[in-house]
DNA sequence: ACTGCGCATTCCTTGACCGGTATATAACCA
DNA sequence: TGGTTATATACCGGTCAAGGAATGCGCAGT
């Protein structure tokens, strides 16, 4: 499943490098080693799983194969995010509310004693 | 280190789908973990992970230990994940592009391999 | 065909993580 | 005080992922 993959995909910090830096631009793999002090299996292995998860694509250029990223599967973190991204809001509304204190007519409930 | 800890906490299913859980309410221990089909000591454990990673905050009420969702990890993901979503943006401009640009009645070619 | 370069894959070792069991701790109750 | 409930932690065994060394493989130049 590529959601379970997504996810420990980007749970390594050295593949959040590697993205971080495709996100500039696409690099062939030698760029992409030498930009993370990868030695050059470890950055295969790694944009392996990177391609597995969907987040990579790969253009062979003669020798090089330059790595690209691919859009689709940051939508689907952004869509699991969205839920809690309200919740969020939420909490700044809140937030905004205190700070404000005015209360336009915030009488539905929470009275938040305390805190 | 809550920037390391927030993607390992979140690369775990189990810990994403408590994360759901705590999304509607905050919750007791037992409730997650029953919820989750989890053992009472997995639940804990996943808790403290999620905990580190300050994805989560507790409260003690009586015996019970309620957990709720913290939102500023969130914020944290969410700020990671907007580069990218201009990327996403961008790619979804190219392709309004390349429909507009390729005539836009419905005479298309689109070859359709095979059929 | 041979050689060199860029990259992928395999084997191996080590370290981290996950789940279960057993135990410790703290709060309530009799 | 002792006992029960609710949760946290320590320990243990199995599993999996990461890194390094060595090797395989495709492509280009001569």
């Amino acid at each position: 499943m590529s959601d379970a993959s997504l996810w420990t995909a980007l749970a390594d910090p050295h593949r959040r490098a590697i993205v971080a830096l495709l996100l500039e631009r696409p690099r062939p793999v030698g760029e992409i080693g030498e930009a993370c002090g990868l030695s050059q299996p470890s950055t295969s292995k790694h944009l392996r799983v990177l391609r597995d998860a969907g987040l990579v694509r790969v253009r062979q250029d003669a020798q090089r194969r330059v790595y690209a990223l691919d859009p689709a599967p940051i939508a689907a973190l952004d869509a699991w995010l969205a839920p809690y991204r309200e919740l969020w809001n939420r909490s700044l509304d809140r937030l905004g509310q205190r700070l404000d204190e005015t209360s336009y007519d915030t009488d539905t409930e929470e009275p938040t004693p305390k805190g």
